[in-house]
DNA sequence: GATATCTATACGCTGAGCGTATGCATGACG
DNA sequence: CGTCATGCATACGCTCAGCGTATAGATATC
């Protein structure tokens, strides 16, 4: 009942009878004989509990399952191609993996200069839910990370360093400064969402540390403090994910920055490894001014 | 170098020694020795022709195509896995093929009445390029067609009859009557499209058999007929699928209807069988005023 | 430099899977 | 209605793919 006993050869064997219309012609395109090929669907329907083909004296028509999963059959055959030609075409791609939190409003203009400066080779922007896993599970090539992973497996690189927002009611008398410390918001309750990595407790000196309280999500979040409840803290890309009206953002001026990084498999530089680093840099380091709208 | 020496061992064991980080933890969760966790991904590298994982002393990356073909097994293993679902469980579903020009305008009261009255099992439309292919491959279970498949394996019945109406220029002296009849449209140039299956001229009596032109597709054909270089025949359902302004389609009364089929594997009915059959034909029956709108 | 850890290779063995041969069911045909 | 042709299933013997055990080689750690 579990997969292990499914072999590609039993689903290559199922698609070759319904294309050929016999188990025999089907012997004949697989390069086998009739009795094996007749064994092998034998031992898939065995494996799989059911019956998937109906065999009459004339023809062979699959049943209701078999016809499903003959289609799922063929899925998995025609994968099984893409990865080898996966494997054996030398065709140049980078897949990026990012969370919105940090690769955030950079993203259309890091693609614009990429193909301008690299038009051999694809980008692909993926957005994963965990950078670590997106790499661990081969999704992505490269990753753009907050923190340095706390996998032994990975490296990370700085690319660049952000600026600490404070997320304010826009009726907020701090609002109407342009920027404001860490001092200005004492007594105040900080909320945080873990979820979208908001800045933790520990940016403030012990004393005058604030109260905190945490969201289930970005939207509680933004609702929270829109009401007035209490602030946040965030990084700049991640402020500029969520406009709001309602809200208004201002530097933070005595907050260390935050870093945002590159992630990679250690010791395996992908091609187009130094060619993400440098235009990664250059993004955050022009900020804005790159070469948006 | 062919897909065949690829084998799902091969790929579970890949997956697993990412996963794991060493061949030894790897052959441990497979059930294996390490040495056959060695040899197995040796040979999977050996068959693609490409080294997948970087072995250093302490611990084991992927490559920058290994990363590749990681992603890519995981996609056919959770493929397997979703065919023994498939197979195993007893989830009511039924998959219909139809191709545009048959099933046209009923597609949403289709849906809707189905699981209005059975709210047990789903109902997935699927748009295939040919019915037969699609019933073929097991992309659906049950498909909707014009003609009877000219394929011993396949049967199909009546589900219901159509007029057959005749596009014309918006200003064309017949788009002021209510309907038309074929000794009208003498003289002219019919404009057939096969890839929509618009009518033939064995349509009309052999001395008034109206001199022929094929379009490439279906803008083609609505263009010239817009232009008023020629007239078209078609079936109603087609017909509502593509309104155009300056087109008026009016019903030609002695033209045979024509039918509209459903089509399946013989001797295999699907669970719902009957229930589409009863449907279907009750939606054709009642025509337009089946519950649209 | 000794040690621990991990991967690669050698060797012998077992069983999955193959082909050949044959039995059995059924539609075709006279 | 009997014979034949066609096509799937099963039996039997064989071969080799893939396994485990044992061991060598490589490298980080102490």
């Amino acid at each position: 009942m579990h997969d292990a006993d499914i072999d590609l050869r039993q689903l290559r064997c199922l698609v070759a009878i319904v294309d050929e219309g016999t188990f025999t012609d089907a012997a004949i395109a697989l390069g086998l004989s009739q009795a094996a090929v007749s064994r092998t669907l034998a031992s898939l329907e065995r494996a799989l509990g059911v019956r998937l083909l109906r065999r009459t004296s004339r023809e062979v028509t699959p049943t209701a399952t078999g016809l499903r999963v003959l289609a799922q059959a063929r899925r998995v055959l025609a994968d099984v191609s893409e990865l080898v030609r996966e494997a054996t075409s030398g065709h140049e791609r980078v897949r990026i993996g990012y969370a919105w939190s940090a690769l955030g409003r950079h993203t259309v203009a890091f693609q614009r200069r990429w193909t301008a400066a690299h038009p051999g080779t694809d980008l692909h922007l993926v957005r994963v839910n965990s950078p670590s896993a997106g790499l661990a599970e081969g999704a992505c090539d490269l990753s753009v990370v907050r923190r340095p992973l706390g996998d032994r497996r990975f490296d990370t690189a700085i690319v660049g360093l952000e600026r600490r927002l404070c997320a304010l009611a826009a009726d907020d008398p701090l609002a109407r400064r342009r920027s404001v410390r860490l001092a200005d918001l004492t007594g105040r309750t900080l909320f945080i969402d873990r979820r979208t990595g908001t800045a933790t407790p520990e940016l403030w000196p012990p004393d005058i540390r604030p109260a905190v309280e945490e969201t289930h999500d970005v939207d509680d979040w933004l609702t929270v403090i829109a009401a007035g409840r209490g602030i946040g803290v965030t990084a700049e890309s991640t402020a500029n994910q969520y406009p709001r009206p309602g809200i208004v953002y201002r530097p933070v001026r005595d907050a260390e920055p935050v870093a945002v990084r590159l992630a990679w498999w250690r010791g395996d530089p992908h091609p187009a490894h130094q060619a993400v680093l440098e235009l990664l840099t250059d993004l955050y380091r022009t900020g804005r001014a790159a070469g948006e709208g």
